[in-house]
DNA sequence: GATGAATGAGGATTCATTCAT
DNA sequence: TATGAATGAATCCTCATTCAT
């Protein structure tokens, strides 16, 4: 990576801070570059508009979900296996990264903008669509019910994760995101298993 | 209700609706004022700041929990049945007011000032409290299993509820939120049945 | 006039009076504010946009032009006295606020803004359509020469009444406009009688 | 030319270029740099200030002026014919260049920083002087009449000159300003002529 | 000689809040 | 009680200029 997309992410990740921090309204560009102990002006050479930082942030909290969903399909695991597997990575993640979790709960505040809406529909979609990829194929294979209305699932689970992160959040981080979610997780799963 | 109280709620009402619209970010006190077709100034003789004004429209969101705890509990319905029927509550009022969903999806947004902060943690942890209640009740009777995971029941079932109208505000409201939702939850509550 | 448009000239003056300093460039919403003695954010509650301020000073600039497009057809003068007195009111306006003369040079400049443009556009279309009408009128009534080249004869006029403007800012106001002029036009006139 | 000298020269031309399409205010070093496929600083190589850069559009501006004032005086033309000469070469220029026309117009915005303002004053009196001195010639010549307010005569055509390219630029190019011109010229010195 | 990153001042505009009327 | 003018800080963004490489 050479040094202005260096310069770019770590830019990234200080906007991503003051998201956590201060929400959406807190992120201002001269506090980014306060920050990052540059200029003003300086920001704009690597984001000309703030909505491209903000962008880049929606990028960079979707970074690795194209790896993650190839590395899930694989590692040829039986897919309730794979879908612990590929929800346990987001756990670990925002568990060592707690501020991108910021991002995560900001979905509806970024539909307000159509470049940034248009983007975090993206991501929401392309997440719920793996999602429901991998329950079809748990359902196929047997190992989980495939009665009427199952086709809730992929929502129950997406929606679940972003709330155990809200609860997260709300709660200062003081309880142990990974081990609680893939709890309840593995308790939905076993709970719509045949 | 006195005229001022009136005017105050109207105030509120037209908040949620520019927080629908264009985010918080796009809620400007000229904007209210505006849309109320009164004074800039006239706005700041019922809400001396612009937080109060916030205030009072997290106050309106949840509003009605209380009556609804309370009229949840009179009823004497099997403890299943008041889940439902709590939910559904909430399911016929948003569909009815969509705009209020967006106050909703704000949870995380409002964290970031102290004050708004607070009361949006209380309501919160209210309803969360409210919901593991009405839970537990249930598992007392017998109608819902009590293996040790099924603390996250709560969580599972107030994630998805925000989840589903998350769902609804990304895809323009393009499906039927009650019905949706009750099938969702009909099904979450089956699984949890012993 | 109300107190806020007279408040609205009083900005547009000495924005024309900056012009004339500093040329457009020197024109800044906080230069004026600072000159007028109000706040910055002050002007923007008269003129919402800079461009609304630049469309004041050409509609100041033009203001008087259908007054005197009627009064000079009223009068019931012979069309080359007609000629006369039209221009040699605006020599006289010029004469006694110079100022105005900058935002006359500045036609061309201000063509790069599709507003402002059309604007200026319109002020100089309207105003070679009155001297070519007024020409017309002389050379029906015989009073000046009707060859074939003559139509050319509303551009020379126009023309140099911008010139010589010209010519007197930048000699520093050091002669008297009016007289020249007038002095001029009456010989050009002549030139063109039988 | 040596290849500093050429490349001064090709950035002089963009920058006109720029003051055509946007006017001044349009004009940036870094819409020059980008517009001439060079770095943004790599323009100060060549011109330290922003200020020499407009200087040497100025300077391009005029740079025909002596030799087309020596080319009319060594052709031993009578000096009516002299003056068509003068002025048609200025016609067929600009019709060659319609660009260089937008710099001919902004005269007065160019007074306004000194140096710029010194130079233009320079270009305006010699042109103005130049032609006086054909005209004094020929009314020496007696080809045009020299009654009193004859003095006027150089400023006459060289407004129209101005006025008859600024008309053109307004109606965007189109008609032949060449032909128009000319017709006009011819058309003034025959009225002022014995 | 050329690059491109960095700077800092200044640009227009918006906003919550105050206050005289 | 209601108005709307005024304020001043904060917003994003642009620009000429400098300088290490």
């Amino acid at each position: 990576m050479d040094s202005a997309s260096i310069k770019k992410q770590s830019i990234t990740f200080t906007t991503i801070d003051l998201i956590n921090e201060f929400g959406i309204q807190g992120v201002s560009t001269r506090e980014v570059a306060k920050r990052q102990g540059i200029s003003h002006g300086a920001v704009f050479q690597y984001f000309p508009k703030k909505n491209d930082l903000l962008l880049s942030v929606i990028e960079y909290f979707s970074l690795f979900d194209h790896d993650l969903f190839h590395s899930t399909r694989i590692r040829n695991m039986k897919s309730k296996e794979a879908i612990i597997y590929y929800i346990e990575n987001y756990m670990i993640y925002y568990e060592s990264y707690p501020a991108i979790t910021a991002v995560y709960q900001m979905y509806d505040v970024l539909q307000n903008d159509t470049e940034l809406g248009d983007k975090v529909k993206n991501v929401y979609n392309t997440r719920l669509d793996f999602m429901t990829k991998l329950i079809e194929a748990a359902q196929k294979e047997g190992s989980i019910r495939n009665t009427e209305g199952c086709t809730a699932l992929p929502v129950i689970l997406t929606s679940y994760i972003r709330g155990i992160c809200l609860k997260w959040r709300i709660e200062g981080y003081g309880f142990q995101l990974r081990k609680t979610a893939m709890q309840a997780i593995n308790m939905i799963l076993d709970a719509f298993s045949l």
